[in-house]
DNA sequence: TGTACATCAGTGAACGCGCGTTCACTGATGTAC
DNA sequence: TGTACATCAGTGAACGCGCGTTCACTGATGTAC
C-alpha cells in the first residue's frame, strides 16, 4: 500500500530504515541523523517517534537489516565451506560487504553499540555460531572455539585494515588478492614453520 | 616553563594534545571537540586556531601520538619477538591498548583519515614494518608480506572484535587467554587439518 | 449501507544545546639599538 | 642597562548551523452500531 500523496505515509516504520541505509550509503556515517532520515522520506522532524523510541533505536534497526544482508552475502559466497579456498571466498564477501557499504559496517560494529538490544546480540551471536561451524568443518581436527575466533579476527581485522586505509584498496581485485594471500599463508604456508617455532 | 596564571599560556600546542587524550579517555570520542578541548585546557575557543589549523589538524595529532604510544607498548612487550609465543605476548599488548585506551584506539583507526597526513601514514608505514619483520622472523620461509599481513589483521580484529562488545571482554584475563588461544589456534593447531584441507 | 467517534500517524513550530570557525582586539614577549 | 616597537599568543563575543526532542495540534483511518 504506497503513499499517493496523502497525509499519511502508510508505511513509514521500514521506509525509514531503507532510507537511513540509502543516506548511509551517500553521505556517509556522519550524515546518519533522525532530522536528515525525516527529510529524506518526506516528513517532518518529529514523524519517526511514532515508530522509534529516538535515534539510538532507528540506529539500531538499521545495524540489524545490515548484519542480515551480511549474513546473506556469505551464505552466497559459499552455503558450507569446507576448505581453505571455500573459507577464502567467504571471507572476500565479507571483506567486500565492507568496502561496498562502508559507513553500515561501521555502524554494525564500529558504534558502541547497546548490549541490551535484542536484534544486535542475536544478530552477533549468528554470526559466531556461523563462523564456528566453518572452522569445525575445515579443520575438524582443532579446538573449533579458538580457531573459529581467530579466523573471524582474521577476516574482520582485514576488512577493517582496507576500510581504514591501512591496506590499499584501490581495486577490488588487489584486496581480493591479498584476503586471499593472508588466509592462504595463515591457514597452510606456517605449517612446517609453525612446528620448527613452537619448539625452538 | 610553567603558566603561573599568565595571559600567555607558554606551551600550548602540546598541552592541547594532551589535554586531547585525557578528554578521549574519560569522555569517549564523541566528546573530542575544539571546543570541549580548548576549555579544558583553560582557553578560550579560538586558542587553539594559533596551534592547529583546524579540528582535524589536531586529532591527527593526537593520533599520530597515539601510534606512537602503541609502538612502545608492543616493544616493550618483547623487543624482538621469534616464536609464537613471543608473538602472542605482543598481540596482548595491541589488544590491551585497544581496551585500554578505547576512543583513542578508535580515531587511530576507526575514523575516515586524512591520507593526506604525513605524521599518520609514517606511522602506519612503521606498524607494517615492524609486523612484517616479526612474520620473517618467526616464519622464515612463509610469504612474508602475505603473513605480515594475516598476523596483523587477526590482532586488530582481535582487538575491535573485543572493543565493540562481540567477544566478552570483561576481564583482562578472559581476553588475554583468547587472544593466545586464537594466535595458537591459527599458527600451529591447524597444521595437520590445513594440509588435508587443502588436498581435499 | 451510513454515520459517530476513538485511535492512529502525521504536522510544524519551538526549545535549548554545543559545535567549528572568524573577527577585531589586547596583553606579553623578546629583539634591536 | 633602558627603551621602542614588532610580533606573538592569547581573549571573548559573535556568526550560522544542524541536531535531538517535545508539544499541542489535526487530518486520515477504521470500527461499532
Amino acid at each position: 500500500m504506497p503513499s499517493k500523496g496523502t497525509y499519511h505515509h502508510g508505511n513509514l516504520r521500514p521506509a525509514l530504515v531503507r532510507t537511513a541505509m540509502e543516506l548511509l550509503e551517500e553521505s556517509g556515517e556522519t550524515a546518519l541523523s533522525l532530522r536528515a532520515v525525516a527529510r529524506r522520506a518526506g516528513v517532518s522532524p518529529a514523524a519517526p517517534y511514532r515508530h522509534y523510541a529516538d535515534r539510538e533505536a532507528l540506529v539500531s534497526a538499521v545495524a540489524a537489516v545490515g548484519y542480515r544482508e551480511l549474513a546473506e552475502r556469505l551464505a552466497s559466497a559459499h552455503p558450507s565451506p569446507s576448505t581453505p579456498q571455500q573459507l577464502a571466498s567467504v571471507a572476500n564477501a565479507y571483506v567486500q560487504f565492507a568496502l561496498q557499504r562502508p559507513a553500515l559496517f561501521r555502524i554494525m560494529f564500529g558504534e558502541p553499540c547497546d548490549h541490551d538490544n535484542d536484534e544486535r546480540v542475536a544478530a552477533t551471536a549468528a554470526v559466531s555460531h556461523y563462523v564456528r561451524e566453518i572452522a569445525a568443518r575445515t579443520f575438524p581436527k582443532a579446538d573449533a572455539d579458538a580457531l573459529a575466533t581467530a579466523i573471524w579476527a582474521l577476516v574482520h581485522g582485514l576488512a577493517f585494515l582496507h576500510l581504514d586505509g591501512k591496506l590499499d584498496a584501490t581495486t577490488p581485485s588487489v584486496v581480493a588478492d591479498r584476503v586471499t594471500a593472508a588466509i592462504h599463508a595463515l591457514l597452510t604456508a606456517t605449517s612446517a614453520d609453525a612446528r620448527a617455532g613452537a619448539a625452538r
